[in-house]
DNA sequence: TATGAATGAGCATTCATTCAT
DNA sequence: TATGAATGAATGCTCATTCAT
């Protein structure tokens, strides 16, 4: 017992220390962005030796990436939220709400979702992460339409997965749009104009 | 007129010594990908001096920008593209005709559309760049759709906009699918596909 | 007593423990060489804690050293071979016994030896370690020398200390070239070849 | 003629300034040794810009054995001396001479060839140049040796190269001695003593 | 005797761009 | 119009070693 207080007083201290750097980290990517921000500046910060961040991340895209994986959370929460409508109109509900919830949540976090994009052009890793959110989303949209289909609410298209895809880039990037401040429109309208394309097409 | 052809003479080679620069530069940036180009390379290839490029190009973003234009002028034709239908019919054929074209162009021009990806996350100047083409398209779809409307073919959204960028970045993030190998569809059955879902949408 | 016991169990436990450190030190360093060797990797392979070797061995140089012992050992016994020759061919038989014992020990270690050759550029002490078997030989030979001398077997030089270094530069320097695969000769031909040019010179 | 006046200025000027940084180099390398020398050292010093020494030598290695280039000319001469004996005696004193030759011309460069010696420990690129050098010994050696004894002045040994080598080896090693202080024998007198033992042997 | 978290020094190198000629 | 010598900013990462526990 004594010994598992000894490694745990350890292992606190550790985690202590990820924290401390992962803490340095966001606000240093988030004020400079991720190519100007140095694991120098994150070190001083965090108080910690400068080799110390190399402990607990093996570059700094890894300790970006660390910073992600609550947004990655979220967003995937979003993309897994249960999808069994038995109208259309619960359908169109749901879609929307789930895509109002992931520019919401792409919103709260704007800052960070802004570095995200940055870095996304300039890191491999980064990327590699962000293609990992953009995969959840479109597994579980195919998933999604395949589902209504089969209940006879879609129409029968042939290739799925090119519907998911294109119906998720559509969401993705209006919502790049926002973090940025492309557009300024309310949440709430892009979902339902999208939405009602997605379900209902342009043409009558 | 000995001296304006003495400057006709040297007008000539010096639109000569662009044409050299230029030529260097599209295989050295297909080669190397936009980053690990270097002028350098490019002026060697053209056999003209390190600072001669400098003379066409204030930078190397704009000498790869200038290499893109030849790609721009393509995708305009294709954004400015004539729409009239008259029938549900022929928008859906005149649409799924200008996605097709739009994928490919792309794939014809496959390798630097790859480098413009890549440059795209990197240069500034370059992401204006494209952001001038999306914006182009963005503007035309608008139209389109306005068009539609009021000749009463389609639904009166409100946010026309939205609409047309959600519809174009659909297009383009397939088109950055396909040349980056990321899907391997024909671009028949993708613009069939997307077409589908944009006039018709996904419900029954 | 049962405090000794406990105190020796201790003790043959710490024995133990210098002793996985050797035999890793052993491994990682022949496998990668002195310089790419890492503490790190030691510890990792003795499965001990990151300090721990710091308790036996003063730095990375002298884990090195340590494992250098018992190549010196066996080279001090080459080195300190007795030799009272009664005649110039038994010296000439003694003495090409030693040369060809030398190499041969080299060879037999030729991995460590490797190590050692690298590690004598890039460590102080590595370098100190390895001239302490230089100055053993050169000792040893210059009281060889000054015997065969007194016995009136050889010429009455006057400088025995040089002579005695060059001829082990000489051995030395070709032992390298074995150890490191820069010649490929038979050791006895070379024991025999340079003994003869040591005892006999080059001319008639 | 202009032209070439004009080519000449900025040749002559590019030729400065590599002079500059070979001096600015000398002074750094001999006061600091290879591994504490700093790039950035050398261009503050020579004056020019931090990149400017890429422009001449490839990196820190290159630019020390352009150092080099000098004293390698001067010891190619040494070894390279004629040799053509008549005599026992004549070639005593030859073979004395490029001893006394090599030991003196490592001693007027005695701060270079510590550096050299402390840089061949540490720089592939080092080693090898001055493994050019031992070749260029080892080879012209050689070939005297084949000479003389196809002039019937010394015994027919088997090995040629392997007496050049040990001749050699005994030369060099006895060299970096005097250049790193380790002996402080009278040239003449280590000369002297290591040709007797080379050309006569030790024994009677 | 053992652990392992923490430290922090240390530096080559590239390449877009400029400007004197 | 062309040259090419010169510039200089800018930073990640390793790993031997220490020391509190």
């Amino acid at each position: 017992m004594n010994k598992t207080e000894h490694l745990s007083k350890r292992q606190l201290q550790a985690l202590q220390t990820r924290e401390n750097l992962l803490n340095a980290g966001r606000i240093i990517f988030l004020e400079k962005g991720f190519q100007k921000a140095t694991m120098t500046q994150i070190n001083e910060l965090a108080k910690t030796g400068y080799g110390t961040a190399y402990l607990y991340f093996r570059n700094k895209d890894e300790l970006f990436t660390a910073l992600m994986e609550n947004i990655m959370k979220k967003m995937y929460e979003v993309a897994d939220r249960p999808f069994q409508p038995q109208t259309k109109q619960e359908a169109y509900a749901q879609i929307k709400e789930q895509t109002r919830l992931f520019l919401q949540l792409a919103l709260e976090e704007k800052e960070m979702m802004q570095a995200i994009n940055e870095a996304t052009g300039v890191s491999e890793i980064v990327r590699e992460k962000w293609n990992q959110i953009r995969l959840r989303f479109i597994t579980a949209i195919t998933k999604d339409i395949t589902q209504v289909q089969q209940s006879g609410l879609a129409r029968k298209k042939v290739n799925t997965v090119l519907i998911a895809k294109g119906w998720f880039y559509m969401n993705e990037q209006l919502m790049w749009d926002l973090v940025l401040n492309a557009i300024t429109d309310d949440i709430n309208d892009i979902a339902e104009t999208i939405t009602d394309l997605y379900t209902g097409g342009l043409y009558k």
